[in-house]
RNA sequence: GGGGUGGUAGUUAAGUUGGUUAUAACGCCGGCCUGUCACGCCGGAGGCCGCGGGUUCGAGUCCCGUCCACCCCGCCA
């Protein structure tokens, strides 16, 4: 075994393999030790082969075997073998195993924190403390088997379509709109410090008036805001730009591309084109910008069916500006009052105050707190509105429209999920359109851009920007997968007047907008083409690829809730001399 | 920044109204075992009960603070 090399992988050999000498090399997975006989299922990424060492022709080996412990890196030569009624049909490979002559330990090791399982034992803590050993889990490798073809079909189908693979930088320039940056401090100009990219976003529109039409990337991004279990502080997105094109062609080409994906990786035929879904529809049945079609639960607005009712609670909210949104949630079993009170807690993180219910008994009259402040004929209205048949309840919140539908729109998904509304690997793609092209901040009383603002208006809106800005939709779209927002994009401003007009509605001056963003206005005025394109979250799209909650099986070395990497204790201090160089002094660091 | 759940042996967990020596399983170490595949059987070692205070005759258990992990809200153009 001087060679150091295999003849095959650990989940290659079959039983027309029987009868050949072979070399395989591993991790051993587990070691049974019958006294007399010695058994080692020996693993790789490709599978688990049984290797036997029989007294009667393992000679030395079986010595060394018996020494042999889990997850040391072994060799092994031997002829493959029939194990006739002994088979395992639990592995690829049980049909065989490898009679070994010979055993070569490559490396010992410690014994393991955890076992290496798919099913996991071990504290979300301990695996990412050692993450080289969860990554050797078989279920993370498939996943990353799964992110590696993803990676490959997207290169090949946007080839294919003429797109260029182009890199852009990662250290840039601060930007004042977006999510916090993160910055990289400068040793040559000291006081001065780059930002890493939310997005290779303005990069991509200067590759289109540079003429790189169709060009795309599959890269990371970053963002330094608090953790979910669907984000990370970087990430990675297949960002895409067009030029000369519609929406249309831009969704085009990204349906094709996750037809494809789907096709290669799971063997599912995805219907194209996919649905469409204004973002007003989606707010007023779904709750929410992103919804998941796959199950009803629709919202619906009865402001104007209870605003004259006896309760006061609804009709105050009604009269202050607020709305009355309810759910009916039949089809998902009955409702106790211990069940209405757990489904209150989830409505309250989103600011709903409360979450009022009513039921329909047999004899077709309402049941509840609130049902004594209905008349006949409002509850008849109520029930008409709701469809509401007997047996079923429904869910009431009165507030601001934006908290009733968070509330709401929540709540509908967490019904779902609950309830298992849902049937398993259901794929419901759609796009959601005609979003607003700005966002009310209440806070700083002024209108921001609701995606960002390089985001072309509806042409026939173009001109109210200024006098209308709430009512101007943009040329914005996203794709979402059974609720979860995997992509988004738009057609862009090509036109520096307009370009100019839009920082101005959101309150961003000449003067500014030339200090952050005069590379791009300048570039805008040496022709630039219409164009458009979109950006794809892998990481969440992998997700559900891999039918995985958390986005930490999908990223091979990720961060924790509080941006730590627990296997390299980063961030960590520099010293001194580094921060000297950098000219960078700390003021009240907080102690590690 | 806020809310919630958790932290006890290498790992995962149990631990009663505060009370003698803190349990179990897996793993680890030693012994036996020739068809196992979660091998089996016998024996053994292994503890800063996250950390720091406090209450108490006495704290894994009660109180306060703090750190870490996870989930959610805010935030994420």
């Amino acid at each position: 075994m001087n060679e150091n090399k295999r003849s095959h992988r650990c989940g290659e050999l079959r039983d027309s393999d029987i009868g050949k000498d072979v070399t395989l090399m591993g991790w051993v997975h587990t070691q049974r030790n019958l006294g007399g006989c010695i058994f080692i299922d020996l693993r790789d990424r490709d599978g688990v082969t049984q290797i036997v060492f029989d007294p009667d022709i393992a000679g030395a080996a079986l010595g060394l075997a018996a020494e042999v412990r889990g997850e040391w890196v072994v060799g092994i030569k031997g002829k493959v073998r029939s194990r006739g009624k002994n088979a395992n049909t639990r592995i690829s490979t049980g049909a065989i195993e490898v009679a070994a002559t010979e055993l070569e330990i490559l490396a010992r090791a410690k014994p393991v924190p955890f076992p290496i399982e798919n099913e996991v034992n071990a504290s979300e803590e301990t695996r990412l403390k050692y993450r080289f050993l969860d990554l050797r889990r078989e279920k993370l490798q498939k996943n990353f088997i799964l992110r590696h073809k993803f990676n490959q079909v997207v290169r090949r189908t946007l080839d294919a379509n003429g797109f260029l693979e182009v890199e852009t930088p990662f250290l840039i320039k601060s930007t004042p709109e977006g999510a916090r940056d993160y910055v990289v401090p400068s040793r040559v100009h000291q006081g001065k410090f780059f930002a890493l990219p939310q997005s290779p976003q303005l990069f991509k529109q200067l590759l289109m008036v540079a003429g790189y039409d169709r060009y795309f990337q599959i890269t990371r991004c970053f963002r330094d805001e608090d953790l979910r279990a669907e984000r990370q502080p970087e990430f990675t997105q297949v960002d895409l730009e067009m030029s000369f094109v519609s929406p249309e062609d831009v969704q085009n080409v990204v349906e094709g591309v996750l037809a494809n994906i789907w096709k290669e990786l799971l063997d599912v035929t995805l219907p194209t084109p996919f649905e469409r879904i204004s973002y007003d529809d989606s707010m007023n049945r779904f709750g929410v910008d992103a919804p998941d079609m796959r199950f009803g639960l629709e919202l619906k607005d009865l402001s104007s069916v209870v605003k004259g009712c006896g309760f006061k609670v609804f009709v105050d909210t009604v009269a202050n500006g607020g709305v009355v949104k309810a759910v009916n949630l039949s089809g998902s079993g009955e409702w106790s009052r211990k069940d209405l009170e757990e489904l209150e807690e989830v409505v309250k993180p989103y600011g709903a105050k409360g979450l009022a219910w009513l039921k329909i008994k047999e004899d077709q009259t309402l049941q509840g707190p609130i049902a004594k402040f209905f008349t006949p004929d409002d509850q008849a209205n109520l029930k008409q509105a709701l469809s509401l048949k007997v047996g079923d309840t429904a869910v009431f919140v009165a507030d601001r429209l934006k908290v009733a539908n968070a509330a709401l729109g929540n709540l509908r998904k967490h019904v779902a999920k609950k309830r298992a509304l849902v049937a398993k690997d259901q794929f419901r793609f759609v796009w959601v359109v005609d979003f607003p092209l700005f966002d009310y901040d209440e806070e700083a009383k002024r209108y921001s851009a609701a995606h960002h603002p390089f985001t072309s208006p509806k042409p026939e809106h173009a001109d109210k920007m200024l006098s209308d800005p709430a009512s101007v939709k943009a040329q914005a779209y996203d794709i979402v997968l059974n609720g979860i927002e995997i992509g988004g994009g738009s057609i862009r401003i090509h036109d520096q007047a307009l370009q100019s007009r839009m920082f101005e509605a959101i309150g961003i001056g000449d003067v500014e907008a030339h200090a952050k963003f005069g590379y791009l206005l300048d570039a805008f005025q040496f022709g630039a083409p219409p164009h458009g394109g979109l950006a794809l979250g892998v990481d969440r799209i992998m997700m559900l690829i891999c039918g995985t909650d958390s986005i930490r099986d999908v990223i091979a070395f990720p961060k924790t809730q509080k941006q730590t990497d627990l296997m390299l204790e980063a961030p960590a201090a520099i010293d001194d001399a580094q921060l000297t160089e950098l000219a960078i002094k700390l003021i009240e660091a907080k102690k590690a």
